[in-house]
DNA sequence: CGCATTCGCTTAACATGTTAAGTACTTCTC
DNA sequence: GAGAAGTACTTAACATGTTAAGCGAATGCG
């Protein structure tokens, strides 16, 4: 047991047990953070068996989708920090599920694609991963579901503009 | 089941224009990354400042609502796996921010509790955490707040189910 | 042209996520 | 009451998250 200051005022552990911050279980982070665990745990076993993580999946989405793209790009696209996206170009690149090029006009850009290998290999974990996401759909509810993607989205809005680092630097 | 088998000599990166999956950006576990991440934006350079990592605030939040608890609980309650807490306790001890003892009746537990250098610690930080909590809340809306929570207890319900193991019966 | 600055990307260093294996202690069973 | 099985936690190993620094290649400006 922690021996408490009697210091009532200061919302230490004293304080904790009759006016506990929000119910730590009822803050926003946990809850985003527990629902997006259980989603992904119906994924991560699938693909697993392919040989895959949850970001290099999202990666090799990615680039489905755009055909070819920059380093910067596909970071904001897959939501992934440029040291991660780094190391796992690399990893996927010695695995020769994607492709990299030097762009001739800027050579420090490296147009990423990918590979024929790349593509087999999302069509062979496609379907079980399209398969969940359905039955995820199910049980929620399809329009459930659009309304709680709507409603994290206004979430993203919301916060967008304050500021990303301690106190608005407006930097326009 | 797949709704629309991919054919590999047609799926490449061209066809996938014409057939994405579902946009990438409007998938679920993308949707609830992008609001948690949104979000813990906010507090992120709040904790900075007092030297805590968003898992070591929230170990120290759990500690402080429940006085003291088993390692195993704790994780429960932190939604932490077992090594990562591990780790952090051991970090956290030789802050002196939490104390341990192992327990009488069963020498594999060990009780974990804040300090009294973890309470002011608290203390120092829960002032500018609620306010940004606040602001959150404010900007997002309180009704849409909640509803939202509701939303993904429901979502996490949906889920609970669905079994966190098998799922890769399609190895033969 | 010369050069500081910016840009695109990578490396480095440390903390955590994730799975598997190990360790010490408890309980169960015969 | 000794071994088998289970439990609580820790370690290990690898991948990623996160921040800072590094590096080569453009760019701006005198």
């Amino acid at each position: 047991m922690a021996k408490r200051p009697a210091d009532p005022a200061n919302a230490g552990a004293t304080a904790a047990r009759q006016v506990p911050m929000r119910d730590f279980s009822r803050s926003l982070p946990m809850s985003l953070l527990r629902a997006r665990e259980a989603v992904m745990r119906q994924f991560r076993p699938s693909l697993r068996e392919h040989g895959l993580t949850e970001q290099q999946w999202r990666i090799l989405r990615a680039l489905a989708a755009i055909e070819a793209a920059e380093v910067t790009e596909l970071a904001r696209t897959a939501f992934l920090l440029g040291p991660s996206l780094s190391r796992i170009l690399r990893d996927l690149e010695a695995r020769n599920l994607i492709e990299r090029k030097t762009a001739k006009a800027d050579l420090r850009r490296s147009m990423v694609s990918i590979s024929e290998k790349g593509v087999k290999l999302m069509a062979s974990v496609a379907p079980s991963s399209e398969a969940i996401y359905s039955e995820i759909t199910r049980r929620y509810g399809a329009r459930k579901l659009a309304e709680l993607q709507d409603m994290l989205a206004e979430l993203e809005r919301s916060l967008a503009e304050l500021g990303a680092s301690d106190e608005a630097i407006a930097e326009e």
